[in-house]
Parts: C-alpha cells; structure tokens; sequence
DNA sequence: AGCATTGCTTGAGGTCGACAACAATCACGA
DNA sequence: TCGTGATTGTTGTCGACCTCAAGCAATGCT
C-alpha cells in the first residue's frame, strides 16, 4: 500500500478533508438535536432556513435544501400540522404561498439553533487567538 | 442570554457556524456526487467508511453511519447486489459478518473520494499560506 | 383570446429511519 | 454439562423522505 502519511497533500484539499471530518464526527449531535425536538433532519434544516419576518417561497426552499419541489410539500405540511410554520399566499402572485415561522416555531427555531451551533469538544484544544485566527480563515472562505 | 446583535461571539462558536455553513454550502455538491455513481448518500458513506483490506463488522458500520443496525442490512444489501462489497462470515463469532470491499468496489470508492475530497471554490480565495495555516489548526481540532 | 410557463400538489416507486420480534450464536455461572 | 442471558444480524412494520411524472391553478406573452 502507499505511504499516505509521506505522500504530499494540497493543503486546500487537506483543510478540505478535515472538515468534512470534524462535521461528520458531529452528526451524531446533530441528529441528537433533531430527535430532541421531535423533528426529522429535512424538518429541522427546513426550520433554520426560515428567518423569521422573512417570508420564503416555497421553491425557494427547496433549492435551500437541494432536494424537489414537490418534497417541501411534505415537509411543510409536518411543520405546519405542528404549528411551527404558517403557508400564506403571496399577493402578487397567487401560485406562490409563502413561508412565515409562527411564534412557536420561532422558539423552537432558536433554541435548535442554540443547541446545534454549539461547537464540538475539538475546538477547545486552540487557544482563544487560534479561535479567532480560525474564524477569520473560515471567514474569508466563506465569503464574508 | 445578552443580545446577540451586539454582543460579540465566541470566537469558537463563530468558526463552528462558519464551518457548517460551509459544509451546507457543499450539499449540493455531495448529492450530485453521489448521484453520478449510482449511490444514495447513505451507500456513499458506506463506501467511504469501508477500508480496503481491513473488514468490518455490520454493527460497527451501523455505528459509524450513526444509524439502527437493521438499517445497514437493506443498505449492504444493495451493495451487494451490486457487487461492491461482500458479507464474510467471521470465523471468530459466527454470528458476525465482515463486510469487505470488492475491486469494483475499490474502484467507485477512490473515484467518489477523489470527488468528494475536492475542496470548495471558497478555498481558492486564501493564500498557499494561509491553506497551510488552516489545515493547521484544523487537524488540531480534529484530534491529530 | 390562445397558449406556453410557472408554482405547488398529488401519486407511484424506491430508499432510509427507528422500533419490535426473531433465530443463531456466544459467554458465563451453577 | 447445562441453562440463562446477552449479542449479531435479519425480517416486518410504519412513517418520512426522495425523485419523477402528471395534474391543476395562476400567470404572462403574443
């Protein structure tokens, strides 16, 4: 087999790969997260997509999620059939119904929130300067 | 608890949500990876998590998929039936099948790494030096 | 008005998710 | 040795998700 370690990696690819692993060693919490608010994945992403006081077609939505049109249906109907979310239609073009987060789903929205930006045991190993150098990096990657 | 408009973050959870942005941003990205091989995302994973030469337990697989250990039946299953893994009775405990990595199944594996591993557009916009620093710090969090 | 297009919904077919029940196997103590 | 309990993988059930095709209402263009 080849000597992975002696082999040299593009460093963008390395941070790339790393990535990719510190997150996927985080989906377990994540799920945790979903289940202790009694939502599915989709149900959750589709809860912080939706800024509250910001009304959100439903195509747009789905493009958030990178999956079809016809599977927000579903999902919203669950969301809404809990009270999190609100269809309306939109005024200019009646096809389109817009998304609104209801005050219950705005509290349930922001303490998932609160639970899933939480960061990982791994972040504790850097010092508060390597935490903001971090930020910064990511900040430019980004694109902020 | 303090507003969070102007209340400056921790320095950690900013880099975390970057982070996640980032990686959501790239989920587009993964499907359509996992769509040009054929795979559904959880065979993808499967594939990735399955070491050439080194076999592995179902209920070990199930745990690395963060999922039940009836769900990585129908999931081998559909690797198998497509001749990219094998099931092996261990001889130790006949109970335990060890799931093996066919050479076709070598094959797709290295070609949806090499996709998957590719890093983000984002990453063009730092420095070779900066690239460097990044992974730096990132291996550090990821426990390295 | 006529007609193609857009936005959302519905239905079919298939994969995935957790949970319960099960057979086969192992491990341990009486 | 034997019996009890735990473990491994499978099956079955049910709900959610996913894509695709078809459908409907509303829109916009000619």
């Amino acid at each position: 087999m080849a000597p992975a370690s002696t082999t040299p990696v593009d460093p963008a690819t390395e941070a790339w790969t790393l990535l990719s692993r510190i997150m996927m060693a985080r989906k377990g919490h994540m799920l945790e997260t979903a289940a202790a608010f009694d939502l599915s994945p989709p149900q959750m992403w589709a809860l912080r997509h939706l800024e509250p006081g910001t009304p959100l077609p439903m195509s747009a939505l789905a493009e958030l999620l990178h999956c079809d049109n016809s599977n927000v249906t579903g999902i919203v109907d669950r969301l809404e059939s809990r009270g999190l979310v609100e269809r309306r239609p939109a005024e200019h073009d009646r096809r389109v119904k817009h998304l609104v987060v209801t005050e219950a789903g705005i509290e349930v929205r922001e303490r998932v929130g609160a639970r899933m930006h939480q960061p990982p045991p791994g972040f504790e190993r850097l010092t508060a300067e390597e935490q903001r150098r971090l930020a910064t990096l990511l900040r430019k990657v980004a694109g902020e």
